[in-house]
DNA sequence: GCAAGCAGTCGAAGGGTGAGAGTGCCAGCC
DNA sequence: GGCTGGCACTCTCACCCTTCGACTGCTTGC
């Protein structure tokens, strides 16, 4: 453990880092702050601090910059009360009354409301399909023999299917597949759907109608892709806060692989953080980033997750805040629909 | 005009300006390509060029860059046959033979293939909502107050809604809504709908089933925006083909505003062009991209469009065809859907 | 009209220097 | 024992200077 001027001057040092991205010398920090010690003893902590981790030299006659573990002991435990500031929460607040209606748009609004908060990355992942019930199943005929399955999800997301029939079928075969896919799963959610028995299902339906049913049952079972559950945005804020080309590609590499993204975000909530830094996102990819990540909750339950991704060197307090404010305020929001 | 042999030489430099990123000087265009004559010929040839204003030197003693009109004349007179490699041929075979279903993710997949071709940005614009015709609409009740109205295209898009009622209305009522509207609506373009008499709509229903179609048929006129229409892929790929991350960022900013993307594309191909070189492109941010654009067809109607973008220097040619196959392919495709 | 040669220009690269910021350590003081 | 002032040392950065090399433009001759 740091004793209480060590800490002090750890938090000088990552606070100094992370305005100027300077190394931060002893001087500095003997002037600067509520240190009342002169700049030799600052040095010798800085030195102590060095030897235990916390602090890294880019050359003997710089100043220290912070390692992983110095942020993430700032992190834990100097962290500031982190309360956004007025501007911020009036913009928060205005957002949230202005916005209601599409979960899409507003989640995707709502990635442009982190990313303006903070100036990083935004990356909201929207709620599980797995967990919806199934509020309406209706098959629409768009040629002879194309059919759109469109299923209404309970938290007013929607599901679609392509099914491309063998044979031309008359819209009166499709309306009684229509009335049985109904009867069959309404009121279920897509795992139950997953586990029912197809040859049951078809049971007494003539040939034609069973084939679309058994059809469009096994579309619903295959892929719900993740995909377009993930909205980014601010991706301009991050790469404005790197200096090396190469740097904002990689990270941008990663970003496109929405996939990706959300194993990413899973990751870090299931050990238990809500900020993982550098190494600690495990990807090599993303050595110089931090991931700021909450969950947040609809109707009691855990829906999805909001998180920023920005350089190491991140403003870790608003961030911080700006990330629970938003997630609480997300869920009030989507549980009220 | 130019004559033949200053045409040469333009080529010259602007291909080998492309591949090294470095001023090109005389000596290398007199000894590296078909041109017979000496270097000192080339230099006065060169001094012309500059003169009228295709080439430019950073500096006195320094090789010769393209200027916009150098690249222009390029891609205008020059440009080569351009053809797919066999590697990447075979990659848009194999994508257009395996994909299928879903259009959204198709054009999402669309952009991946098109930006993992010509390793720049690839922009892939959905066909515009206002020319499908209605298909399908059903009004999905969520909760008390919350109806979901769906509406399904004949392209196989879906616009959807969420009405927020004032008062908590029966399953009943919003059927007989729901079969009012039907009957209005299906058949009709989205832009049908727009000029529909609200009042003549409700003519003979109850107050409160009047109250669903008015709000409903509101929603609809309302706010299609593009924004869920356009894809973005490759922005990691065009990040490594510049080196300043200012400007990176500034080309992000861009591409995070859906509607100036789409408009961006609209406007060069109402100015019958298919590339757009620095300025041209009509937006300060990008004068050092070029982005190439073509539109693609389904069922005899342009549809859509799709882009690269990348930096003044790029692969004209590549780019170029892997466009032209991509777009035409696409069309295809979803005209047999 | 082309080629050859030559003088001139300018940036990039390399080396040397001085200033400045910072460190580590030591001796002394409270 | 812990803190401080002082001092020697280190290393980067900015600057200057020089050299080198890659070009150009121009002039002259074929």
């Amino acid at each position: 453990m740091l004793d209480e001027r060590k800490a002090t001057i750890l938090r000088a040092v990552v606070t100094e880092y992370i305005e100027t991205a300077q190394p931060v010398g002893s001087g500095h920090v003997a002037s600067s702050s509520e240190i009342n010690v002169s700049s030799a003893t600052v040095r010798n902590d800085m030195a102590t601090l060095e030897a235990e981790g916390y602090l890294a030299q880019p050359h003997t006659s710089a100043g220290r910059i912070p390692t992983e573990k110095g942020y993430r002991f700032f992190v834990d435990q100097l962290g500031g009360p982190g309360k956004l500031g007025a501007t911020e929460s009036q913009q928060v607040r205005s957002f949230f009354s202005r916005t209601h209606g599409e979960m899409e748009q507003m989640l995707s609004d709502t990635s442009r409301l982190l990313s303006s908060l903070t100036h990083y990355a935004a990356v909201v992942v929207g709620p599980q399909l797995e967990v919806a019930t199934i509020k309406s199943i209706q098959l629409v005929s768009l040629s002879a023999r194309i059919v759109l399955v469109v299923v209404v999800l309970s938290n007013g997301s929607i599901e679609k299917h392509t099914l491309e029939l063998a044979a031309d079928t008359e819209d009166l075969v499709i309306n009684c597949a229509d009335l049985r896919l109904s009867s069959l799963i309404v009121g279920q959610t897509l795992a139950g759907v997953s586990s029912l028995d197809l040859n049951a299902a078809v049971l007494g339906e003539p040939e034609d109608v069973s084939i679309i049913i058994r059809t469009a049952l096994t579309e619903l079972r295959g892929g719900h892709r993740h995909d377009d559950q993930v909205f980014i945005g601010g991706t301009s804020d991050m790469a404005a806060s790197f200096d090396a080309v190469r740097t904002v590609s990689e990270i941008l590499r990663i970003l496109e692989q929405q996939l990706v993204v959300v194993s990413l975000l899973e990751d870090v909530l299931d050990r238990g953080l809500s900020v993982a830094i550098g190494r600690e996102t495990g990807n090599e990819a993303l050595a110089d980033c931090s991931i700021v990540v909450a969950p947040y909750i609809v109707d009691g339950e855990t829906a999805g997750s909001i998180g920023v991704l920005g350089p190491t060197r991140m403003h870790y307090d608003q961030a911080l805040s700006a990330v629970a404010v938003v997630a609480n305020r997300l869920g009030h929001t989507l549980s009220e629909g």
